[in-house]
DNA sequence: CGTCAGATTGAGCAGCTTCAACGTATGTGG
DNA sequence: CCACATACGTTGAAGCTGCTCAATCTGACG
């Protein structure tokens, strides 16, 4: 299997052999989350960094009365921690939605590659630079958009996301995710998530069941969330 | 007067006097932005980064509808466009909200630094990463809080990011914002916002006439909005 | 067959929006 | 100095959006 990590550089940006090759390198050790588990939690001081290399991952900021609100969904090939190395303390958990397996990446490796590949350094500046765009754009969906094109925009989110990295099958996608857990990204109540989602399927914009979603209409789901994938950063070109 | 990129910079970890001199060398020019002026349009390629000197800046992501959200306020000292180095294609605006003093810095510039002093590297990638986690915490604010609750957390980050640079005078500061420009930053109608202001003042935690406000229960405000400023990373130490 | 997680539905209510009017301060041209 | 325009804040009324509470349904699993 390609390293993902290598994958995701390269829709960014050309990576010499040798940096390839670094990369190949930094793993330490491979671990397994099951669904619900905390893979680095709020508050905590990381000294290592988190590769997901299967299943879903989302980013969580609780607070004291307990709700929580979810401000990423992190897919394959996603280094979901990786600002820990500069910020050091954790200003939210990251939460396996499902059954996640992650390579761990010391601190101290990401600081020898950066002091070595000043181009690393800078793609993972990026990565960082592009999740803060993507909660730029969901807070945008939060704010100014309605409940149904909230929904609307993160499904093409995911579909291109996944796309990306060669997980949909047409237009079908894995969508393993409770309605409470879409309440948690949509800001919205689990009972709102059902109803949305009903006048999607109502709409033939979409078909969810068993987990797996399909996009019936593309075309008018992006015209419904007014989306753009600007933000995805999905451009290869020198860094 | 003290560079105040320095100055944010020292507050998260020391900096080398090579690093200090540099830093102090990297404005090609100065340039003043009027109120309302696009400083950095959403969809530009820019190829200089913006430092703010003086003034207030947002960043603001639009709509087609032309609704905007805005992600993020700007004090003095902050590198608003600083991703833009990475990211190339900025996905939003960065608006002047009130009259703008700012320093132009070549992404040539910025390239050189980090390759001869990668400790500011990190120091920028550390930059974009707190932006990322303002945005996390106002997912947050707006997903999960009341809009009194939301508004309250704002005044609690602007109170604090105002004193780090010394621009309060005891529990009052400057707040020259419109009640439309506080709806797009807390994602609600002006009306709404005039509604939420009344209800603070009314519970006697805040007083805003004139552009200033003063905070006037600090304690029940932190209470209201939930508040922990750990997101700000406000720690100083070695990255 | 019982249990449990998750989805669905209904009813009533609170929060927020829109539309529209009006107040107030500031500035501008005559 | 007045007449008028403009920007911003405030208020009321009506209606939609989304919430809470509570019940029911469904399928998977032991």
């Amino acid at each position: 299997m390609t390293n993902p990590l290598i994958a995701k550089f390269e829709r960014w940006d050309d990576l010499a052999p040798e940096e390839q090759e670094a990369l190949n390198a930094i793993t330490v050790r491979n671990r397994t989350y099951e669904a619900g588990a905390d893979i680095v939690p709020q508050g905590s001081r990381p000294t290592t960094c988190c590769l997901l290399l299967e299943g879903y991952a989302a980013r969580a900021t609780y607070l004291t009365n307990g709700d929580r609100q979810i401000g990423a969904v992190h897919v394959p090939g996603d280094f979901v921690d990786i600002h820990s190395f500069v910020l050091k303390l954790m200003d939210h958990s990251v939460v396996a939605v499902t059954r996640c397996e992650v390579a761990i990446v010391p601190h101290a490796t990401i600081r020898e590659l950066c002091d070595r590949f000043p181009h690393l350094a800078r793609l993972f500046w990026l990565n960082t630079a592009v999740d803060g765009a993507v909660h730029r754009e969901w807070l945008a969906a939060m704010g100014r958009r309605t409940a149904e094109a909230h929904f609307a925009h993160l499904l093409c989110e995911m579909y291109l996301r996944l796309k990306d990295i060669g997980r949909v099958n047409g237009l079908t996608f894995p969508f393993p995710f409770t309605q409470v857990l879409m309440g948690d990204v949509l800001g919205l109540s689990a009972v709102h998530v059902n109803r949305t989602v009903q006048k999607l399927r109502g709409n033939g914009l979409i078909a969810w069941e068993g987990g797996t979603l399909e996009i019936l209409d593309w075309d008018a789901l992006v015209e419904l969330a007014d989306f753009d994938d600007t933000y995805l950063n999905r451009i290869r070109e020198p860094r």
